[in-house]
DNA sequence: CGATGCATAAACACCA
DNA sequence: TTGGTGTTTATGCATC
């Protein structure tokens, strides 16, 4: 039964308009955008180049053009601004810190020692806390950055070390840790930005190891990325400094270095989802407590790092996958996680994972194809045919290797060739100077237009920026609020309990047996039915569950097809039990309760065997899905 | 052809 | 009531 909801939402549903027109532009590259792109491009241009490290940076993502149309609607008062590829800062204070926020900035802290960060560079260490400070000097009458940090920053392409200070000017390039930025007053036109300087820019960055920054993969390629979902989650979540990530910086992670993602429909956000609860790669962790904000962290089990990572190398991308920045797998996780107990929470008793490797036949996600693919539509990576604007823009970077290419299929879903429509993809925000009167010394303000008829914000809908124009003071409250204060603060409550009993046993657990397969997956057939029955004692029974469905199965078992009958039940943990109390807990069922199978689904036999059917990277019990 | 992988769409459950 | 999170099911397509 169930009446699907069907349509609904899906107003747009005039998609299908395929025009598969075949447009013969194969071979574009190169040419110079058109101008059409952007009635005042070249600074946008420009600003839409600049580089965007892969690691995380909070900045990019609390200011993303997307977050800033969202929150302030027609003009923003400001004394200038930052504008990043994909980012924008306002400045609207006379002096701020460019640095790093302190890792536990719950509410407790407080502020008496160090001084607030404006501009969040973290949470890598690469950057200070006080990275740098820039301010306005009324004697100049000009913006000067002082540097603190270390590693020093960059202004148009000259390394300044800490105690150095350098004059801002409009149009002057800044490098943090590999993020680059545009300093931009309201008073700028394109005629007073210098052109690119020659050297600076792109290769500059390129070679700048002092930052792990690489330069990132084109942001302005709008293909599909070729990377799977998972891929792409485990690039977000090593990309954090602890190898933890909350499901709301995965999504920004991703729409910030694979722009395809900025410009989709919200389907791909309930892939995502749909992906980090059905992969046994990813595992989610409770916050450390005191931590605020919603949602569990989620993390990569250590068994599947490596994989990740390899998949991530052999990519169809020409150069610069994103390197990893969280660490030393082991080491790292034991810092983290664990709230109020001592316990690391991955117990892994480590396996050699020698890199000798996987093997694991074809199983964990394959993802690169080798087949000659016919040319995929729907401008996912490779189609060197039928470009699009947006690859034009794009372009550069397409990887002449041969076919090798190819990428999953798209299947129905009728990618539309976004053509046009997708071209705009955003850039900076476009904004006009709007003179102020301005007494005295103090800098002057201008107003900044965000983007106009905003393309479409995370869901669906068009966002058009009108509404009431809030009042200066209002937008910066509103950033700040941003910048990391909840109010909504913490809670933890039982989730965490719950969820700490479960390390808890998961240690224990696999501490005892747990065979160290990589993705092998022991798991015995004889599990235990346990239908959706009563589930007597919640723990203690998994506990014991989960113990026993473990096998040895020792190192690789290449058995192939060995591997197939072996994958399977295992996983007790899951309960399918609905999701009643166990939800935002863990996936240990609990209690009560037990629940039907939801609709209709017509009888998958076997269901009642093991609980969810589905699972990703090994594991999972033999195909269920009897086709009907 | 069947088992797998991966992508999508959806229905639901929870919770602040 | 609602939006953000998480879990599960169900399907379709492609590949091995
Ligand atoms: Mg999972």
């Amino acid at each position: 039964m169930s009446s699907h909801k069907l349509e609904n939402d899906t107003g747009s549903y005039s998609e299908n308009e395929e025009n598969k027109e075949e447009m013969g532009l194969k071979n574009q590259r190169k040419t110079e955008p058109e101008a059409d792109i952007q009635s005042n491009g070249r600074l946008e241009s420009r600003i839409s180049k600049l580089t965007v490290p892969s690691h995380e940076m909070r900045i990019v993502e609390d200011y993303s053009n997307k977050k800033n149309a969202e929150r302030h609607s027609g003009e923003i008062q400001a004394y200038a601004k930052f504008a990043g590829s994909t980012w924008t800062y306002y400045v609207k204070k006379i002096r701020l810190i460019l640095g790093r926020e302190p890792a536990n900035q719950s509410a407790k802290g407080k502020e008496e020692d160090s001084e607030v960060v404006d501009m969040n560079f973290g949470p890598s260490k690469v950057v200070s806390r006080k990275h740098a400070v820039v301010e306005y000097n009324m004697q100049d009458q000009a913006w000067n950055c002082t540097v603190h940090g270390r590693n020093g920053v960059k202004v148009d392409g000259k390394l300044y070390k800490p105690g150095e200070t350098v004059k801002l000017s409009s149009g002057s390039i800044l490098d943090v840790a590999g993020l680059q930025m545009m300093f931009v007053l309201p008073n700028a036109s394109e005629q007073n930005i210098p052109e690119e300087k020659a050297g600076e820019s792109n290769e500059e960055a390129e070679k700048s190891e002092e930052f792990s920054a690489t330069v990132e993969n084109s942001v302005y390629d709008n293909r599909k990325p070729p990377y799977s979902y998972s891929v792409m989650i485990a690039q977000a979540i090593l990309s954090s400094p602890d190898c933890m990530m909350t499901l709301s910086n995965i999504y920004n992670w991703i729409s910030t270095h694979y722009p395809y993602y900025r410009t989709t429909k919200s389907g791909w956000q309930n892939s995502i989802r749909h992906n980090l609860s059905l992969n046994k790669a990813f595992r989610k962790v409770p916050r450390k407590s005191g931590e605020q904000g919603k949602g569990m962290k989620w993390s990569i089990e250590p068994e599947f790092r490596e994989e990740f990572i390899a998949k991530t190398k052999k990519t169809p991308y020409k150069k610069t996958p994103p390197p990893f920045l969280c660490t030393p797998p082991f080491t790292l996780k034991r810092e983290h996680s664990d709230p109020e107990h001592t316990s690391p929470p991955i117990p892994t008793p480590v396996r050699n994972q020698s890199p000798s490797t996987p093997k694991r036949e074809g199983s964990p996600l394959t993802e690169e194809t080798p087949s000659e693919s016919k040319d995929r539509e729907g401008g996912s990576y490779k189609t060197p045919t039928r470009a699009v604007l947006s690859d034009i823009i794009a372009s550069q970077d397409y990887s002449p290797d041969p076919s090798t290419i190819s990428q999953p299929k798209n299947a129905a879903s009728a990618s539309p060739a976004a053509t046009a429509a997708y071209s705009t993809s955003s850039p900076a925000p476009f904004w006009k100077y709007v003179a102020v009167p301005n007494p005295h010394d103090w800098p002057h303000v201008g107003s900044y237009d965000t983007i106009s008829p905003y393309r479409n914000p995370l869901n669906n809908h068009m966002v058009y920026s009108q509404m009431p124009q809030p009042s200066p003071r209002k937008i910066d409250e509103q950033m700040h609020d941003l910048q990391g204060v909840d109010l909504a603060n913490g809670f933890e409550g039982i989730s965490s309990w719950r969820e700490s009993m479960v390390q808890k046993l998961r240690t224990a657990n696999s501490g005892s047996s747990a065979p160290a397969s990589p993705l092998g997956a022991s798991t015995s057939p004889a599990n235990p039915p346990r239908p959706w029955g009563s589930i007597s004692e919640p723990i203690s029974n998994h506990s014991a569950e989960v113990e026993n469905k473990q096998q040895p199965e020792s190192s690789v078992g290449t058995g192939t097809d060995n591997d197939h009958a072996v994958r399977a039940i295992l996983d007790a943990s899951v309960s399918m039990e609905k999701q009643k109390n166990v939800q935002q807990t863990t996936e240990f069922p609990q209690t009560g309760q037990t629940a039907q199978p939801a609709l209709g689904t017509t009888a998958q036999a076997s269901v009642e065997e093991h609980p969810s059917p589905q699972r990703y990277m090994q594991a999972s019990n033999a195909d269920v899905r009897s086709n009907i």
